[in-house]
DNA sequence: CTGTTAGCGCCTTCAA
DNA sequence: TTGAAGGCGCTAACAG
């Protein structure tokens, strides 16, 4: 392996001379760049990263911990990251959790002495977490959940809840059924919830107690909670707010396997903007929420955070209604 | 930052023990193991990768270049790849090339020094590339696209073409139109429309010119095919094999929007097993491909090398074909 | 403008 | 079973 000797050597000038040119940095003669840098041409040499690291403890490199990489929210929120981080010559270290909470700790630990900072893309905001993180005193940012005393960008799960509801009462729906997920997932799980109470409420609308269902964040889920919905209720809703897409299209499924027409006998809306969306049939009545956007303000917030200029603590994202066919 | 020479100080042994009982090489009395354990517990120390691996030159980090990360093929290749890898102690490096070529080539260059191999979801096998990694010399697997001289994973893009098509063939379709994408990408472009070609001659079945069109990898430009297919044909086509399912989807939209019935007046087939394929209405006939199966496979394959072990050059994977409606 | 020097934190002989 | 010493490749004062 050419080492930055070896490029000096051959450029007849000292390593100081190379790592000048390297980092342009300090004074160097142009004749002297000139034979340095047609040496590094020559011979391909690429500096050890792992050898400038440890000398100036910076590694350019970012962790991602994610619970998954296979949904969109996930993988758009890393695109965003990536593009953002990638302009500042960033890098990202990938650790996927595989839903596995064990393993958000762990590799935390792992992360902690091989990057500059830590992106979080959270889906649960347990205080064994955001303690651990705490300690570290490491630049940290999370996405997706709100917590105190971290840099946080997150989405406005509880007025887009509220909207999605109101849309669903405005189009003339007093029954409404909600499919939701668990309660740790505060973003996803409580904000939502209370959103749609919330505007249920302020409306005077009830709701029957059957008409609320709990899934996973997986098709299949929303389907069994639809079914559930269906077979439980009194009267049954004219109208449901899934709180993801993929809920939302497995209630789809199951109200026209069992012959409903969409949207015609039963209103359906969810969050997420997913591809799926707009090309299951009809078309799902969705909420896009710029995930990559979310991914690129979090770099922008850990980059500033790390280079100690200003930073916003908590930034809390845009959102768009999209009315398409399903409501 | 607490090192090792903190923790030798305060477990009162030198440094060569504590990275003896750190690395468990070598001997270690019980009594001092115990001691400097003690130690490590207490200070919450981690040794610093970047030293370690500036010794060992080993960073058990892998690199991994991608086009994407937000469509199912890669992503679903990563999760297989960081299942496996992390097995081994080994993390991921990741690097988006948005599809740029130019930034593979870049990426290329600033891995090279950071990783101990890469992994290439390819989409494309031009000589600059492929020249450029064995240059190189670094363990590397290439995943999606066959080359010579470089560890690769495949699939079996030409006889799973040839199926799909000897399925719409036994079906008893005669005129069958083919999406595919461009041939710069082998696997995709190439092997997939031979296999169609050859088997539809192999059955001795015509191809009527405008029948042959082709998109990229998105929803939209399989609509435009589709398009083009129906406008363009003397004789319509009772039959598509589209190259991916996205593409197949974006066939079925325009389909289902001039009113024609899928199956009844025209069937569809893609490849990729999309979870959107499953949820359009009709359901989509497709094939498996198991992508996270290529990437433990890739995975598997690099660190055998990696280690000196037995590896294979080539693999070519399984793949299941799905019957569904849309057929 | 350039070279010398001194480590960064760790592992690995080598000798004890 | 342990410690001393050297060096991985690089940068950053500091002195020329």
């Amino acid at each position: 392996m050419v080492t930055i000797k070896d490029i000096a050597t051959m450029a007849n000038v000292s390593r100081s001379t190379v790592s000048r040119v390297l980092n342009n940095s300090g004074y160097v003669s142009e004749e002297a760049r000139q034979r340095v840098e047609k040496v590094i041409e020559a011979t391909g040499y690429v500096p050890s990263g792992y050898a400038k690291s440890l000398r100036t403890k910076q590694t350019k490199v970012i962790g991602v911990i994610l619970p998954t990489i296979q949904t969109e929210t996930p993988s758009r929120v890393v695109t965003g990251l990536g593009r953002e981080l990638s302009k500042h010559g960033y890098q990202i270290l990938l650790a996927n959790t595989d839903h596995d909470k064990e393993k958000e700790l762990e590799y935390l630990d792992l992360l902690v002495r091989q990057v500059d900072g830590i992106v979080l893309i959270a889906t649960n905001t347990e205080p064994e977490l955001t303690q651990k993180i705490k300690s570290m005193n490491l630049p940290f940012v999370m996405v997706g959940q709100e917590a105190e005393n971290v840099i946080c960008v997150t989405y406005d799960d509880y007025h887009v809840a509220r909207d999605v509801t109101a849309f669903l009462v405005d189009k003339g729906h007093t029954q409404i059924g909600f499919i939701g997920v668990d309660e740790t997932d505060q973003a996803v799980g409580c904000f939502r919830k209370k959103g749609f109470y919330d505007e249920m409420k302020s409306r005077d609308l009830s709701i029957e107690e059957a008409w609320v269902q709990k899934g996973v964040f997986d098709i299949d889920s929303g389907c069994k909670a639809m079914k559930k919905i269906i077979e439980d209720s009194k009267q049954r809703p004219t109208a449901i707010f899934a709180v993801t897409d993929r809920l939302a299209i497995g209630a789809m499924s199951y109200v026209k396997r069992i012959g409903m027409e969409i949207p015609k006998d039963i209103a359906i809306a969810g969050i997420g903007a997913s591809e799926l969306s707009q090309y299951v049939d009809p078309p799902l009545t969705t909420v896009d929420y710029k995930n990559e956007t979310a991914g690129e303000e979090a770099a922008k917030q850990l980059l500033a955070f790390i280079q100690g200029e200003d930073y916003q603590k908590k930034i809390v994202l845009d959102y768009r209604l999209l009315s398409r066919d399903s409501v």
